[in-house]
RNA sequence: CCGGGGUUAGCUCAGUUGGUUAGAGCAGAGGACUCAUAAUCCUUUGGUCGUGGGUUCAAGUCCCACACCCCGGACCA
């Protein structure tokens, strides 16, 4: 048997500092997505998720509530968890924790590596910090306001003189060799606009980077051996050095002759928000160059979401919580809306009439409806099983050989994250499905003679053969739906929608795409399995 | 100020290397059907393709200028 394919896919850690909102949600779905798909393709899949746990922000906020950090990170994270794990059907194979301990050595690790490559030197930095934001800025891009205290123009966040010791990364070394490596790897950001953003910051000159932190300690310490010699101070290691290193933790480094690490790093994919383009495409290269690891395939950058138009803010109070579509919506019409409606990689704006439509319209009108009056009239007309199609026609033939496309045509859209092209095309097949059914008119030939019931047989056999396809491929996007369909449709029971390796094979995988549902197999009366929205009582 | 992207039907967007009557989905209108979740199918209304110039036999598509929007970046305080 042939060595499987693998797939390594990551989301951005999130700082656990407020509830998530719709926008971690897109994050989590759409990876969640990829990966179930890389998984119903036969791929030997690991998908990593988790929190950012570290920096001066939490140790200052769990002061203020009292706590330690560890039992306000414990808190907030356990949040995140319960989100991926209870309201969005997440199929992560690990939900890291910067905190965790095997997190803690692959960070020194990576810093020894680092050090050892001759690119990390000590100094000293100056200059006004926001602690909030966990940056430097120039005095230029911040002013003092009437409360008599200075803050960054730009986000609006206290800023301190802060000088101290810092060690930094050459980055400034790296222009050249990123440049370089982009050019031989356009494909590594995407999609292309964003990613052009980031080549021409390169091209503007990249200065070195501070690294550690002397004046508080929630962070990973940088190992006293290196440090001991030229310094007394405790250094911790700048969230962002052990943020992106969490890539590597996830499957094993720095055990890098363990069998996850081999078989899984290079990452296949990182899947991140254009707030954070630069970490991902800049620095994590430049520091794994640095480290002599191999560097990932490819940074997916998605858009934010906006509510009708307007960015989501606490203030303006338009912050819709993951858990309020899912109660308002269903889960799988969010999932669907959220990739179908946005081109990937754009920000997108979403109104509740937006997703009213998607889910009335494409899901329980166009597929819904479909599966309902051709499995309604299976039920009726052919003794409840599977009929036995006759010849095909030219027409049967046409609609079959469209759905048939449909999965090179979504393994293309799904390899460069434009799901939302595999959807539009999914569901325009569906709308000739609808036609083909209609001008086949199957109520008409059931009253008909022998030769009419013989096609009768032959049309709901087309359509409930488009309709298997189509299920098997949008199991990523709709998971409990497409599971219903297929046991609507009798397709014997296999894997779990993507959701584990366990999909890799059966019948409901991918690799079954090609066969056929079997005449003679029994299915029951069906039932509804995508509702029409119903709009709830004004409170 | 520099760079990039955008400005196409009521809404969201496609429009390939310039080439016949500018497309789709949703929304609207009319009709059909009754298998089906008042779903589906057919037909149809609707656009001076941001503005003004230019190149060309021919421009949504190329060039110039301008306006507005979005995204990056720089500089001055």
């Amino acid at each position: 048997m042939a060595e499987q394919p693998t797939y390594y896919i990551t989301t951005a850690i999130t700082y656990p500092n407020g509830e998530p909102h719709i926008g971690h949600a897109y994050e989590y779905i759409s990876a969640d997505v990829m990966a179930r798909f890389k998984r119903l393709d036969g791929y030997e899949t690991f998908f990593l998720t988790g929190t950012d746990e570290h920096g001066q922000k939490v140790q200052q906020n769990a002061e203020a509530q009292g706590l330690t950090p560890k039992e306000l990170v414990d808190q907030n994270a356990a949040v995140f968890k319960q989100v991926d794990d209870e309201v969005l059907n997440i199929s992560y194979d690990r939900f890291i924790r910067t905190t965790d301990t095997d997190h803690y050595e692959a960070s020194q690790a990576i810093w020894r590596r680092m050090v050892e490559a001759g690119d990390i030197y000590l100094d000293k930095y100056s200059g006004w910090y926001s602690v909030r934001d966990e940056a430097f800025y120039a005095e230029s891009e911040t002013e003092v306001r009437e409360d008599g205290e200075r803050y960054s123009k730009e986000t609006n966040t206290e800023v301190h003189w802060v000088e101290e010791e810092s060690y930094f990364f050459r980055l400034s070394a790296y222009q050249d060799k990123l440049l370089k490596f982009y050019a031989d790897n356009p494909d590594y950001g995407g999609p292309r606009s964003r990613f052009n953003e980031v080549i021409r910051f390169v091209e503007n000159g990249l200065n070195d980077l501070s690294i550690s932190r002397t004046t508080f300690d929630w962070g990973v310490p940088v190992p006293k051996d290196l440090t001991e010699s030229e310094t007394s101070l405790d250094h911790v290691m700048y969230v962002w050095v052990d943020a992106l290193t969490n890539y590597l933790t996830g499957v094993g480094f720095p055990n890098t002759d363990s069998e996850s690490f081999a078989k899984f790093w290079p990452a296949d994919l990182h899947l991140i928000g254009k707030d954070i383009s630069r970490f991902h495409c800049i620095f994590w290269p430049a520091f794994l160059m640095s480290a002599g690891i191999e560097l990932p395939k490819r940074v997916i950058i998605h858009g934010h979401l906006h509510n009708a138009g307007v960015k989501m803010s606490k203030s303006i109070g338009n912050v819709v919580a993951p858990s309020a579509w899912v109660d308002t919506y269903g889960l799988d019409p969010v999932r669907f809306f959220l990739l179908r409606e946005f081109p990937y990689g754009q920000d997108g704006s979403y109104t509740h009439e937006a997703v009213v439509g998607r889910k009335n319209s494409d899901l329980a009108n166009n597929l819904g409806n479909l599966a309902q009056r051709s499995l309604s009239m299976i039920a009726k007309n052919c003794q409840g099983a599977i009929p036995e199609p006759g010849q095909l026609t030219e027409a049967d033939q046409a609609i079959l050989e469209q759905a048939s496309s449909l999965l090179e045509t979504s393994r293309k859209a799904y390899e460069v994250q434009e799901f939302h092209k595999a959807l539009e095309r999914t569901w325009h097949v569906l709308g000739e499905t609808n036609a083909y059914f209609a001008e086949a008119a199957p109520w008409k030939l059931a009253k008909g003679d022998a030769a009419e019931q013989q096609r009768m047989r032959t049309v709901l056999y087309v359509t409930a053969e488009v309709i298997r396809r189509v299920a098997l491929l949008i199991q990523p996007v709709i998971p409990d739906s497409a599971t219903k369909l297929l046991d609507a449709l009798a397709v014997e029971a296999s894997g779990d929608a993507g959701a584990t390796n366990a999909s890799n094979t059966g019948p409901r995988s991918f690799a079954a795409f090609g066969d056929a549902l079997v005449p003679g197999t029994p299915i029951a009366k069906p039932q509804p399995i995508f509702p029409r929205h119903e709009e709830k009582e004004d409170a």
